[in-house]
RNA sequence: GCCCUUGUAGCUCAGCUGGUAGAGCAAUUGAUUUGUAAUCAAUAGGUCCGCGGUUCGACUCCGUGCGGGGGCACCA
């Protein structure tokens, strides 16, 4: 019998003392423990691998998607949406069929077709792109989609958030000429930089992959994608490093990776280059001098995973979100019963210029309170007793601190719904 | 999927060698009306993950299924 025992070692009690104390404060930070003491959300025997959102994380879940479709469209992407569903053959056209087959999901109709629950959203960005003649003045051409997508995983791969079999990618393909290869690259890795900076991201980590042995495409065009993908990588001067051989058998790739609590690297981002798939989908556009050609197609995802990026984002503010994107921003708390008409009406202003803010009316005392909140991480408390009332204002507690900060109503409403974004925008 | 490990109240956990469960917090109700991190009291809350087996008797022992955790493999 092979027994297989782990252990680790240490000069000193120091460093081990030190040890220790990482593995708890990456512990604190564990998004599952989060997820529950923040009532984010919960997981269920009944769907391994498929997240029940609730309100607060759905809310900041919203927030990142309605963050993301602005920077999209501000980077000139069209939004579509896409079938959940696609009949198998489409998959065996494409090839996925063949060789992700065993991880699909599918479903049987009354007249016994076979569906596939779709396992990523190309194909189904190829059949829109196909609409129509295209031009080689249409490109490039930037298809956006948030699409759910399933994928049978081992179950010994779950990991909360950060593994799942149900998640949603925000997802785009770019179908363009060869030629325009190098510089959608580079704005696609500005972009994915410049936003993960936006959500407190700066340490990324890249992991670029060229061609494999096995592969479709003719030489000419792997070395233009694999120029203008390392290109991309060097400009952005981050860490990177370089997996020979590891691109998928279409195009190489760059994956945008970051760290978990515990130190344990996830992709989110990627970047890939498709020789192969627009043709096998019968993509074409009319190039300038009157001939049919195939595009090129960048598959890319920014966050990646909504779910996995979600997790990497609790873990890395240990849930002490930025204002912005913190899905419950304030709690107004009466000091008693005799201000809770005037804590009501803040509250209620609060939401109208677009901040959200819920009043807490319990039968508690304000240490209680104070604390209960705090350890929600929530990140404005808003003190209202006689003296806000006489001034018209309120007191602000701002989490992790015990200062307290009076500031008349009105001003507290202009300069927090200003706050209210993230840096960038 | 594989190896190891684990499953008791909403949460964190007790429950000795088998005799059908208990605490703290949370919840509910009442009292208190509180000025910056836990006010007091009462009440309620459980198919001890599911299914089989051993036993007079199973939360406890055995088998099996499902889920969770840590690793491995996988990751379009």
């Amino acid at each position: 019998m092979l027994q297989r025992i782990y252990g680790t070692s240490w000069a000193s009690q120091k460093d081990l003392d030190e040890y220790l104390k990482r593995i708890e404060e990456a512990e604190k930070r564990d998004h599952r423990k989060l997820g529950r003491e923040m009532d984010l959300f919960h997981f269920r025997e009944e769907s391994p691998g498929s997240v029940f959102w609730h309100e607060k994380g759905w809310k900041l879940f919203q927030k990142l998607v309605t963050y993301m479709r602005d920077r999209q469209n501000k980077a000139g992407y069209k939004e579509v949406n896409t079938p959940e569903i696609l009949d198998r053959a489409l998959w065996e056209k494409s090839g996925h069929w063949e060789k992700y087959g065993e991880h699909m999901y599918t479903s049987q109709t009354p007249d016994k077709k076979i569906f596939v629950i779709k396992p990523m959203n190309c194909p189904g960005h190829v059949q829109v792109f196909n609409q129509g003649l295209k031009s080689y003045r249409d490109l490039p051409l930037r298809i956006s989609e948030f699409g759910k997508v399933h994928r049978y995983e081992p179950s010994g791969a779950l990991h909360g958030l950060l593994r799942v079999r149900a998640f949603t990618q925000d997802d785009a393909h770019i179908f363009c000429t060869e030629d325009q290869i190098t510089e959608e690259c580079l704005i696609v890795t500005n972009l994915i930089l410049d936003i993960y900076k936006d959500l407190g991201f700066e340490n990324v980590i890249l992991k670029y992959s060229d061609r494999p042995d096995l592969r479709v495409g003719d030489d000419g065009v792997w070395d233009k994608a694999e120029k203008a993908l390392l290109d991309a990588v060097k400009a952005s001067k981050l860490e990177y490093t370089i997996n020979k051989g590891e691109g998928a058998f279409y195009g190489p790739k760059i994956e945008f990776v970051l760290r978990d609590a515990i130190g344990r690297d996830w992709q989110c981002g990627t970047l890939q280059v498709d020789l192969n798939l627009p043709g096998r989908l019968d993509a074409s556009f009319v190039d300038n001098d009157g001939t049919k050609k195939v595009p090129v197609m960048l598959h890319r995802a920014l966050f990646g995973s909504l779910e996995r990026f979600i997790g990497i984002l609790i873990e890395n503010y240990a849930g002490k979100f930025p204002f912005w994107i913190a899905p419950l921003q304030v709690v107004v708390i009466p000091i008693s019963e005799e201000f809770d008409a005037y804590a009501k009406e803040v509250n209620e202003k609060i939401n109208d210029v677009g901040m959200s803010s819920e009043v807490d009316l319990k039968n508690h005392n304000l240490n209680y309170k104070i604390r209960e909140h705090s350890l929600s991480k929530i990140p404005l408390l808003l003190i209202c007793g006689k003296k806000e009332v006489d001034s018209n204002s309120v007191t602000i507690r701002r989490l992790d601190t015990n200062k307290q900060e009076n500031m008349e109503l009105n001003l507290f409403l202009e300069k927090f719904s200003a706050l209210n974004k993230a840096s960038s925008n």
